[in-house]
DNA sequence: ACAAGGATCCTCT
DNA sequence: GAGGATCCTTGTT
């Protein structure tokens, strides 16, 4: 199957976010189907770069198409894919999968457990890729240890979208804006009471 | 050099 | 629904 292009990834985050539901993150054995992101982008409160480029968010700031990847609360590694231009800070945000190949790797990382518990949440993405922060900067377009294929984009009616997740400390219409996308149709998604079909308004 | 807090997960109740 | 785990990043002294 094949990668996704570089210039895939060189849109505004609004527009790459959705279209990553339905493709496929492959990592060895292991592939996952996208199943729910997040959108985090420039002039955004709830995002890790609004205040500048720091140590630990500078991928952001560089090339499309990379892995930007951190640790959250001292334990969990969260993989995010930059977007955007160079210089214009934006990534999404990689919560929710469905595993496609890899089944057995995938249980043993995320201590033997089945089902969508599995992998709906960023942090258990992460772990089920086996992921942390050597692997931040990592370009997903070319032939490596972590690659995004094309998978299948899935129908505008399968999506649903709500607000983000864990982002009280962003202004009010950052933490309100519908941000999140996710396949309506799936078990794998977390949240699922904050989703819903999108409006025709909303568009 | 220090203190605060975090784009979460798991286990209990 | 609540609370602890666990440690890095950041802004401040």
């Amino acid at each position: 199957m094949a990668r996704l292009p570089r210039s895939f990834f060189a849109r505004d985050v609004l527009e790459v976010a959705p279209d990553l539901l339905g493709r496929e993150l492959v990592r060895g054995a292991v592939r996952l189907r996208i199943t729910e992101v997040e959108a985090y982008g420039p002039r955004d409160t709830a995002c890790h770069a609004h205040r500048g480029r720091t140590p630990r968010n500078a991928v952001m700031f560089g090339p499309p198409g990379h892995a930007y990847v951190y640790l959250c609360y001292g334990l969990h590694w969260m993989l995010n894919v930059v977007t955007n231009a160079p210089g214009e800070p934006a990534a999404v945000l990689i919560r929710a999968c469905e595993p496609v190949e890899g089944l057995t790797v995938v249980r043993e990382r995320r201590g033997g457990k089945s089902g969508p518990v599995l992998l709906t949440g960023p942090g258990k993405v992460g772990a089920a890729l086996g992921l942390d922060g050597a692997m931040s900067g990592h370009a997903l377009y070319r032939r490596g240890q972590l690659e995004l294929h094309a998978g299948a984009p899935i129908q505008p009616s399968e999506m649903v979208v709500g607000p983000r997740v864990g982002i009280d400390y962003a202004a009010p219409a950052d933490r309100e804006a519908h941000h999140r996308f996710a396949i309506g149709t799936s078990a794998w998604v977390s949240h699922r009471k904050g989703l819903a079909p999108r409006t025709a308004a909303s568009r």
